[in-house]
Order: C-alpha cells, then sequence, then structure tokens
DNA sequence: ATCTTGTGCTAAAAGGATTTATTTAATACT
DNA sequence: AGTATTAAATAAATCCTTTTAGCACAAGAT
C-alpha cells in the first residue's frame, strides 16, 4: 500500500518546480515557452512513475468536474435505460463521467437532487424534469449552468430541451387506427401535466375530432396499484366497448396486456408508446410509436457539451419525429 | 449570479473562527467543548442563509467523496437495470451517489474504468467483474479499497462478493425438464469463463449425468451478431433434435424466441436464466430461474457501507439461491 | 551604456474546507 | 497567593492542484 505520487514528487525528482510540471501535463508547455528538452524529460519520467493527478484537488481548483448529472424518472424504465446507455457512451468518449440518480418524478426529489448535484459542481445537468421543477431550474439558469431537459419540456421556463414529436406521434397512431376500421379508439395515459403526456392527449383529441368520432379517454393516477390500473383498464374497455386503444407509455401498455392476461378477456387493437422488446416479440405483436433513441441521447450530449465547452450560448429546442412502427395489434379483424 | 458563500464569510459574520463553525457544522461541537449558546447561534445562522459546504473541498481533505462507483456489465440490460435502482435507492438512503459505467464484460474497459474511478477517489466499488480482472482487483485491495463483486467471482482474489446460486439453479431447471418427460435438453451459454456461466453449465451437466442422458451444450461468442446467434441456434435445435432447452441468460433465450419466429420453427420446451416481463407475459409463458434482485441489492450495500465505515474487515462471500419459477413454456404436451 | 524584448522557468496565492496543536481565560485546588 | 485543571475558542497546517505575477538572463535596438 504505498503512498500516491504527488506532482511536487516529480518535481522534485527532476529538480525543477512544481509549476512548471504541472504547465507541461496541461498541455500549455508551448503556450508557457517552456523547453522541449526539459518537456520531454519531464513526460518521459511521468509515464514511466505512473503519475496520475489528484482530480479532487484538480476540480476544485479548476471548477470542473468532468462529470455530468443525469436526472431521470427511472433507471430500470428500458426506454431511459436505454438512453442512458448512449449517453453514457458519448459522454465517456468526450470524457465525461455520468452520476446518475431516479425521481420517480417526485418533485421534491428531484428539487433536493438537483441540489445535490450542484453543490458537488457537476459540470452539466440532464434532466427529465417533473411538475413544478420550473423554479428550480430557473435558479440552475441563473447561476449559468448547462443543462438540457429530455422527454418532456417546461413552459414557465425557456431551456434546451430535446423531446419526440409527441402530438404527431399520437396522432398518427389514432389516425392509423381510425384508417384500419375501428370506430372507439380509447387513449390510456397517466394523470399528469407533464408536457408529452398533454401532447399525446391532444395529438390523440384532434385525431378523434377529425375523424368526427367519440374520445374516450382514462387517465390513471401516477402513483396507483398495479393491480389497481388493470381493474380501471378493464372496466374501460368494458364500458365504453372499446375496438382499439393507445397507450400513453409502456408500461400502461404492458398492465394493459396484463389485464386481459388475468381477466381473461379479449384485448382490443393497441398501440403503445414507447417501443419493449415485449411488444416486439408478443402474439400478437404490438404496434408501437417509438421514439429515436439514438438520435436522443446524441442530440442531448451535442446540445450539453456545447453548453458546457462554451461554443454556444444559443438557447436549442429540438423537437424530434417518432416512427410508428405497424404491426400486427393494430390490424382490424372483420 | 450571486457569489457562493463560504465557511469563512459565516466565521466572518459572527466575528468567530472558521474552525469554530467546522466544529460546529460537523457535530463535533460537544467533543471539541463549543458552548451551546454559540453552537446554536451559529447553526441558526447556517440555517439561514442557507450555507452549504463546498463538497469538493471537503473531500479534498477528508479523503472521502461519498460516492460509489457502479461498474456493470450493461445498464440497459433489465436485470442489472433492476439492480442499479435498487442499489441506487438504498445508496441514497445512506447518503452516498452513485457513478456509473457500463464495461460491456470487456477487460480493458473494465481496467480502465476502475483506474478512471479510483483516481476520483470514490468511497467504494460495487463490480461486475470480467475475466482477467483478478490483478486489477488485488490492487484495489492491495489499496484497502472497499469493494464487492457481484454476478460473478473470481477465483484468483480472495474479496467479498455476492452471488446467486447459479449451479442449484441450472440444476433445478434442468431436472424440472428430465421430470417433466424430456429426454433431449440442451443448454445454450456464453462462451465466457465468467464463474456464473461455469456454474450454470456444471449445474446442467450434473442434472443430465445423473439422469444418465446426453448433453447438448451451445456456447456462443460473446461478440457475436444476432442473426449469427440465430442461426447458430436453430442449427443447435434441428441437428440434435433438441426437446427442451435451458438459456444462461435473458437475452440469449430472447435471441432463441426471435429465431423461432423468424425461421417459422416451434421452440421447444424452453427456461431461462433471469426473469424479464417479456417471459412473464409471453404466450406460452416462458418458465425462469429468477435471481433475488432485491436481496442482492441489499446484500451488496449493507456488505459495501460496513467496509466503507470500517466496520467490519472480514471477507464476505454471499450466495443466495434462485428460484425456480415454472411456468408453461416448460411443460410436456404429449 | 541603457532600454526593450523575449526566453525559460518559478514562488506564492488561490481554491474551500478539516484537523492538529496551541492559546487564553476562568475555575478549582493546595 | 500560586499552581493545576478545564472550558472555550482559534491560528496555522494540510489536502493537491492550477494559475498569476514576476524573476533572471540573454540578445538586439537605440
Amino acid at each position: 500500500m504505498k503512498k500516491r505520487i504527488l506532482i511536487s514528487d516529480i518535481a522534485k525528482a527532476l529538480g525543477i518546480s512544481v509549476t512548471t510540471v504541472s504547465f507541461i501535463l496541461n498541455d500549455k508547455a508551448k503556450e508557457k515557452r517552456i523547453s522541449e528538452a526539459l518537456t520531454n524529460r519531464v513526460l518521459a519520467y511521468v509515464q514511466e512513475v505512473g503519475y496520475k493527478p489528484n482530480e479532487l484537488a484538480k476540480s476544485l481548483r479548476t471548477g470542473k468536474t468532468k462529470i455530468i448529472a443525469l436526472i431521470i424518472e427511472d433507471i430500470s424504465n428500458p426506454f431511459f435505460a436505454n438512453i442512458a446507455r448512449l449517453i453514457e457512451t458519448k459522454a465517456y468518449a468526450q470524457g465525461y463521467r455520468i452520476i446518475y440518480c431516479s425521481t420517480d418524478n417526485r418533485l421534491d426529489k428531484t428539487q433536493e437532487l438537483i441540489e445535490l448535484f450542484y453543490d458537488r459542481q457537476v459540470d452539466g445537468f440532464i434532466i427529465t424534469p417533473t411538475v413544478g421543477l420550473a423554479p428550480t431550474i430557473q435558479r440552475l439558469k441563473d447561476h449559468a449552468v448547462p443543462l438540457v431537459l429530455f422527454d418532456r419540456f417546461l413552459a414557465d421556463v425557456q431551456t434546451n430541451f430535446v423531446v419526440a414529436d409527441n402530438f404527431t406521434g399520437a396522432n398518427e397512431a389514432t389516425t392509423h387506427l381510425f384508417e384500419q376500421g375501428f370506430e372507439r379508439v380509447g387513449f390510456v395515459s397517466l394523470r399528469s401535466e407533464q408536457s408529452q403526456m398533454m401532447d399525446r392527449l391532444t395529438g390523440y383529441s384532434t385525431a378523434v375530432e377529425k375523424q368526427a368520432k367519440e374520445r374516450y379517454t382514462l387517465e390513471v393516477a401516477t402513483d396507483s396499484w398495479e393491480q389497481d390500473i388493470q381493474d380501471k383498464l378493464a372496466d374501460f374497455i368494458k364500458e365504453h366497448r372499446i375496438d382499439a386503444l393507445l397507450f400513453a407509455t409502456n408500461y400502461l401498455a404492458i398492465s394493459g396486456l396484463k389485464a386481459a392476461k388475468a381477466q381473461r378477456f379479449k384485448m382490443p387493437a393497441m398501440i403503445a408508446y414507447d417501443d419493449h422488446t415485449l411488444f416486439e416479440m408478443y402474439e400478437p405483436s404490438i404496434s408501437v410509436v417509438s421514439q429515436p433513441v439514438e438520435e436522443i441521447a446524441d442530440k442531448l450530449i451535442s446540445i450539453l457539451l456545447n453548453q458546457m465547452q462554451g461554443k454556444s450560448k444559443s438557447l436549442r429546442e429540438v423537437v424530434l419525429p417518432c416512427q410508428l412502427k405497424i404491426r400486427e395489434s393494430s390490424r382490424f379483424i372483420s
């Protein structure tokens, strides 16, 4: 268990000053006019003894931590886990590490997490905001902290964000169901004012109106029990004699499938929002509106890096198109 | 964008020394015999101005970061994502944050990550080790870094670990298939020397021998293409006229299902290792050997916390029982 | 001979906390 | 009265870097 080697050890060993070593290690040798001979000697020695600077001390001095905070609804949801994975890879390639936490969409927890990571001086934030988070986000903005929201945005504060075109996604899905010949198309979503949920609802409603059909919506409380959701869903379908359904999230759709299985009723035609291995493999395979996860992750990172490196101060509001993947579950069977 | 308030600001405002404030804030008022009156005055003022210490400076001085590194095969795999979520929650409750990275089971990347996080002075490590990682782990041990492995362990170095009883899990699953009346039970696994894969293979082999039946194994290279895996699987099943299969990982099992779907052959009876939403909902539902994720996460955190808080230096090697969840896919249909 | 300019390097401050060692004042004890 | 003890607080060192400001010397300009 030998002691960590310090920059001062290097300096002492070579009989030069700490400053010089630091300059050389931070690629400022040229700029600071350190001779090439010495530069090479230092580099060689550093290599030889395997010196690595103490990142904490470095961060303390520079104010940069090379850490990005990922504050996300739930890392165990495949949609978020996949994005997390992509973000991680891209950040890593640029020398950034990810520190993350799940919020469960709870405002208090989210606020606390942001505060906490802010105190830890992370270099930037990627956040799926909860309703009511605007003041907290505004504060980050006031402190000029690089940040970008995703999956949803906040109307009350202007920030960078990357979201999918949820209106069009839901609209096209609904229209597709009507075009298939279904008449009583329902919409199941979360009781939430999150922008993505609102947009999906509006997308559905607009499509229904255009077809001059009836609207049937079911809003599930975010903190409901699984069993409760299943019961409500079954009732909803039976009561309104729904013949096709659009689910606003993948887990609601899964609850729907579970309900049908447990209570032995036939699931109407359906489309889910956000793809999932299950939907691809299910019998019948489930049609979905899928978000371009790769592009989302790409945009998130590139916007954030730009902000962090001060290359661009301009606001970036990115809306990416969704893709309607038509599979078997939305087919009309007369 | 006002300036951060420092501990020295507090001291100045109250006309006392920085030392005193620090003692009070670190619950050492009693021990250091700071008068109760002053203690309260300081606490009140700190509360009032909302002072929070700079965590970097704190960490630099104390050597503690309150950060745990989670170095995991792949955060987008539901099995790992679920465990990550549980670990996160438990760590959070104890004031620890998680910094994570996915390794893809690549040795070089894993080594680099460990080195990196070590330099960042994380307080502890939770790692799914790759083959060949023993020297790196040994080095961490030499430096007395708290760590615990999971999902698999390394034979060449003694460390804390938490794994499932993979031998018994695979053994029982295989035996169950024979008991159902299947004759030609195959085993599909990864070409890997990871302990959990070896144990599952041994579990299968032992069960086969006990029944005096034939062994049929297929080992897939870890870096194979999806299409390649599917082709190999289809060939394997046909060539050996397999009537039941045990899959060593959930994603191999999913590849199997995809192959059957794409190439339109009937999937033999099967059991998968590690549960997945898909398996629960699939038609027929897929029997699985499921690992006790909650308990695994519990043990991991409690062992790590114990180590970090110096409560226990003893080695903890935890092996938790798996649960065979019999569903439809392993039923014999004559 | 003096002044600039440029080269190559360094001493010391700064970043913001914790902790060790010490001081001061007050009280208790012969 | 003089000493020992204790309570209450603090100055200064420490953690390990980066960065600012500046020194010493040589070469060229006036």
